[in-house]
DNA sequence: TTCGTGTGATAAAGCGCTTCATCACGGCGT
DNA sequence: ACGCCGTGATGAAGCGCTTTATCACACGAA
């Protein structure tokens, strides 16, 4: 277990510095190998089974390859919205691309202490922060350590490296749509407010309603969250309130919530989306699963977690970046829980099949 | 950035192997350093901000407290499935438990020449393979280099390290479930049979189906695989078959495949458990919001992640594992999609409402 | 006084790799 | 003939830490 370039260099009958530079080419000049001792080398090390001590290169270099991520919770992939494992699947993605690796942390958050941002240690050149709730204290272990990184859904600020999707179109886009539909009374269940998608949602909806002439009013704008049961209590709660006030269309935090809502309407005994339309937002894959299929803000999640490495990287390897805050561009994916047809029932407001783009 | 061990030495004006035993304590004896000096460093190194490096540490030492996890596809996230998340939380939770870091893998299938397996380098002490299919140039790769590793979902074999949960017993509760509704015409949508666990469940079904007196015909066994897609086509191959001989019950491959399966039934105009009963299987939080939701044989997942972890550092930290090879038990949830009873319609076949365990 | 012996502390040798500084050598221009 | 330079190759320092061997120094017992 273990050969080193010692032993190779030995096999070879030449230099561990030669060795070094043949196997781990060196980047042009300073050292010098003949043709000869190369082949002579790279047999010695073919045959002796050598493998580079990746340890022993990072504590020489300054350097690992070996990018960070940090997910916002240890429960991260128990929950059951899939945003983190699709981040971390453009993350992932990308690492292997520019052939990095790959460390994974996670902001315990039973111990809030000074503790905790230490396992950021200096195994990693630099790191993407999942960051839906702002927590500085990372940020600023990494800020003082001089650890370079780039957050996911963490709003920009200045000289911040953040990747986010454009939230307040897509706001927008849930709106327009609806009213599109012919749908005047539209309700909306925001997420949950420490978190940094949530206001801009909201706010592009409200906007996007104001200015077509139809403002929602503040007992439509219901505080919920992004998970199946926030969902479905605040849906109860919409649907609690006398039957004219109810909402023709709802405009929900995530997919989760959708669901969530959806199943609220459905123990109504109303029908989605004749009686009642439904969008969701992030449109992961289990959007197109639900009954109905839902209607959802399509967010680029992956490519976020993979802009976001690459970002990383450009800029760890010296690159220039331009562009250090883009902000990803969403649309709607439309499918039946939010359209004039349904597959199984009488047709709906027919007027605007007009795609929204 | 970078303040070293000799920096906070110079400061408290002792050496570097003082400094070394206080601050990260040798276990026991060796170095001894008096109270008063070690007060002073500890504070030196308090206010210098010294944080350790790990690489060094690890070069030293041989060992870096860091684990890896394979995961069989570059895809494992963006899938429809969330078992690898799942096994990924169980695995995150344990590794963080341990104190240990997490270093994420990948088989990327797109380069299946040797130097794929290179990317498991010696930065980890071990490694945690998840191995739904035989992928033996991984293992072959660590049991060359020495590196210890146990796998998930690779069937035991002599002296591997591996845990699975009792798939065979799964498939005879599925079975046994139900018989006892009164099914007696019931099929199975198998998993992908290079998948290690498509068998065994398959088996199970069948054996306890049998043993009721009431085998499985060969064509109700149909092969299928464990996405949503694959669960719809292999349904719509059995209700194109004569209508008496469409089964009136449905153990599917996993949550996914009967998710297909019961769009299928649907789209037949069948409802769901009354005319056709389905059985998922993995549990997962996405049986618990299908519609209907979905009877499903729990497997515990995460747990199998974080019990391989938990045997990889025991053994790593030579402490005596007595059984390598566990297999986690398994249990049927129950919800509507085979039940005597629909929410929202005629109750089905009443007779046994018996618990089965 | 002398010899252990326990205590506090340190110098220095690695761990496996990179890389700077240096050197030997042969060919070429003048 | 001399000095120069390009080429091939190497020794050794150093990355930040652990750990072994060693040492200095008292203090109590013989």
């Amino acid at each position: 277990m273990g050969v080193t370039l010692k032993d190779v260099a030995k096999e070879a009958g030449t230099s561990v510095a030669s060795v070094s530079a043949t196997l781990h080419g060196t980047r042009g000049e300073t050292i010098r190998v003949g043709q000869a001792t190369r082949d002579r080398i790279k047999k010695a090390a073919l045959s002796l089974g050598y493998v580079a001590n990746p340890i022993a290169k990072s504590l020489a270099t300054g350097k690992s390859r070996t990018l960070g991520l940090m997910l916002p919770y240890v429960d991260a992939f128990r929950d059951e919205n899939p945003f983190c494992a699709q981040v971390m699947h453009g993350v992932l993605e990308e690492v292997v691309n520019r052939h990095y690796n790959l460390m994974l942390y996670t902001a315990a958050s039973d111990a809030p202490d000074a503790q905790t941002p230490l396992l950021v240690d200096s195994r990693v050149d630099g790191i993407v922060l999942v960051m839906p709730e702002e927590n500085s204290a990372i940020a600023a272990h990494c800020d003082r350590q001089g650890i370079p990184y780039v957050s996911v859904l963490q709003r920009p600020g200045p000289g911040r490296w953040c990747v986010n999707a454009d939230d307040y179109r897509g706001g927008r886009l849930a709106a327009r749509r609806l009213w599109n539909l012919g749908h005047r009374r539209v309700a909306h269940l925001t997420g949950s407010m420490d978190v940094a998608t949530s206001a801009p949602r909201r706010d592009g909806f409200c906007a996007e309603m104001k200015e077509l002439g139809c403002p929602v009013p503040e007992f439509m704008v219901v505080p919920s969250g992004f998970t199946h049961s926030t969902g479905y209590e605040s849906m109860k709660i919409l649907l609690n309130s006398p039957r004219e006030d109810w909402p023709t269309g709802v405009f929900a935090a995530n997919d989760q919530c959708a669901e969530g809502a959806m199943r609220a309407i459905r123990e109504r005994k109303l029908s989605i989306p004749e009686d009642l339309a439904v969008i969701g937002y992030d449109d992961t894959w289990y959007a197109g699963v639900t009954q109905p299929p839902l209607t959802s803000v399509h967010m680029p999640i992956s490519e976020m977690g993979s802009q976001a490495v690459g970002m990383l990287i450009d800029r760890l390897e010296g690159r220039e970046v331009t562009n250090y805050q883009p902000l990803l561009s969403v649309h709607l994916t439309i499918r039946q829980s939010c359209s004039p047809f349904s597959p199984a029932s009488t047709p709906g407001t027919p007027e605007s099949t007009a795609l929204i783009q």
